[in-house]
DNA sequence: ATTAGCACTTAGAAAAAAGAAGTGCTAAAA
DNA sequence: TTTTAGCACTTCTTTTTTCTAAGTGCTAAT
């Protein structure tokens, strides 16, 4: 129901905001159309009537609402290519062979931070297709040894345990023999019940201490689940943010960040861009997240961004479509 | 040259400021002294003059200056116990025989900056008396390896390798037990220079492709230098400080804490626990920084509390000297 | 050596005044 | 019907002014 005049209002409203942070006027933007100020103001009322602007008090400027941001990443944003100075800063990390995979993604994360001034964040876990490979022990001097665990896709785990005196060193290597034996090639997020339901009931069999050295791996891998690597780029770049500029605003976002639940917050399970915009992502109703899914032959994890909601979105979208399909085509071989 | 009373205004004084962050003035004073303010005024001019003591404006109360600060942490405090409480909630982590070392050390800092309200770090790499105990290579699928280099003390380092198409699986597990061969025992920090210097000139005698392999296995082993492991609790706990709520000056010590160079500032070589004033920190001039060294069987780093000037100095100093002697006992064995 | 008394200073809070940016509405022009 | 000029009116922001609380240093008396 509006017109083609007001959509263009309302993209450069949104564009305007996203640069100066402050409510835009009339008189300010009649300078950008052909039209007067007044015929301007008629159209922001219309739009402000759609839900798409909203004002702060009743002479203010308007600012986009969040359905006004979502119509202009919907419908009215023009998908630019990547900028080739970001292009540049990144292409260094991805063509570096001396980087493995894990510290590119992180790096490249790192730039993202960097250019953008937002907050960036890296979830990954080992993917459900590692296959357990191999169960090591490793004896140290007196009654310790190290448990590694390896899977087939080269994650590694390890956790150093002290066995109590009674145990013998011929029972850790019939142990690890047999876990060895039964658990090689299964999926690592199987390990834990086939551990205890399969293993448990027979090891009792061979080992007299099974008790202890069972606990043991038990510990060690179980890491492997727990192990959602967070990964934060630029934490504290809110402090940036005219947006943010009480102390508390910023405690309380930062609190949010490092909460035990921001895992399940940030995860993202589809493998397009999405843009979660104030009330509709998780963590925050005053920012914007935008996130996507990365997957690769040894592990998956999710990309995000976090910014305020008038944060770049042609740019950040850009970057993240791009940042993921590198990844993604470094971590397939 | 200061009188017994003034050395009590003066420990008064310190600690009025350090528990509200506010100057503190001779009527306030006189509250907790059988003299009147006037006499106190006089012995605040006189520990002004001294240096101790220092105004903010003309007409303001008095707060304690750096040498203030020092003279009180050197001779005016009283070196009471740490308190009960404090030491219950530390205790329970140091006996739970479930957490290793390195957990137990990273939840006691954090119990540390939960209950001071401070920043606190932990560094720690492992000591220089690790010796290598096992090189291990596992195969995986396609042309990958993974390299794990194990030392006595139980730490454990691993990197991911792609080999070229050329390398054979023999050369391979030549290289490996040629490693094993030369290196087994030699300290980790001693590792990297062997390497160069003892192995590098005969391995190519062994092995056609020892270039590639030899780079692979030096990069595994130098994680071990590398990692000198920087672990924050509250990093953010300054933005609770009334003397950081400009969010300018937040930022600008939180940038610090992400710098480089941040492990040199904050490393320390002594065993005792230290403190280090303002201008005496390498830093910051508006923080304290309190830390000591500690030292176990197979690690080595430094324990450090960062907060503002007006910390806490009699509580963070007990609190730090009881949890390095907890790690050390604990690591001992 | 200590204290009461007092004039004086300053930061900070509260109140008042001035200014800037913007709005909605009406009536005229296109 | 759409656009525009003009104007009265709001509200925020900034600046200025006023007031107050806390404190100081000094002098003279105890």
């Amino acid at each position: 129901m509006i017109s083609t005049r007001q959509k263009d209002v309302l993209k450069a409203i949104v564009e305007e905001y996203i640069k100066s942070a402050r409510p835009v006027g009339s008189k300010q933007l009649s300078k950008k159309f052909k039209v007067s100020s007044a015929t301007l103001r008629n159209d922001m009322m219309a739009l402000e009537e759609e839900g798409y602007l909203e004002k702060q008090h009743i002479s203010s400027g308007r600012i986009p609402s969040e359905e006004g941001y979502r119509y202009y990443v919907d419908s009215l944003m023009e998908p630019k290519k990547i900028s080739g100075e970001d292009m540049l800063k990144l292409q260094t990390i991805f063509s570096n062979n001396e980087l493995d995979l894990n510290g590119a993604i992180e790096k490249s994360l790192e730039i993202i931070s960097d250019i953008t001034n937002y907050t960036s964040v890296v979830l990954g876990r080992a993917s459900k297709d590692n296959n357990l490979e191999k169960v090591e022990v490793i004896p140290l001097s007196g009654n310790q040894i190290v448990a590694i665990v390896i899977t087939d896709k080269g994650h590694v785990e390890n956790k150093q345990i002290t066995l109590p005196e009674s145990v013998e060193a011929k029972e850790v290597s019939k142990t690890s023999e047999l876990l060895n034996r039964m658990l090689k090639g299964t999926p690592i997020d199987e390990v834990g019940s086939k551990l205890e339901f399969e293993i448990k009931p027979i090891i009792g069999n061979y080992v007299k201490n099974y008790e202890v050295l069972y606990n043991a791996f038990y510990e060690a891998l179980s890491n492997f689940t727990a192990d959602t690597g967070v990964h934060f780029s630029g934490k504290t770049n809110i402090l940036n943010m005219p947006e943010f500029s009480a102390v508390d605003d910023v405690k309380n976002i930062i609190s949010k960040f490092e909460s035990k639940d921001i895992v399940s917050k940030i995860e993202e399970t589809s493998g397009e861009v999405k843009v979660y915009i104030g009330s509709d992502n998780e963590l925050d109703d005053n920012v914007t997240v935008i996130k996507t899914k990365y997957k690769t032959k040894d592990k998956e994890g999710t990309l995000a961004v976090i910014g305020p909601k008038r944060m770049d979105y042609e740019r950040v979208l850009n970057l993240l479509e791009y940042i993921k399909s590198e990844i993604e085509k470094k971590g397939s071989n």
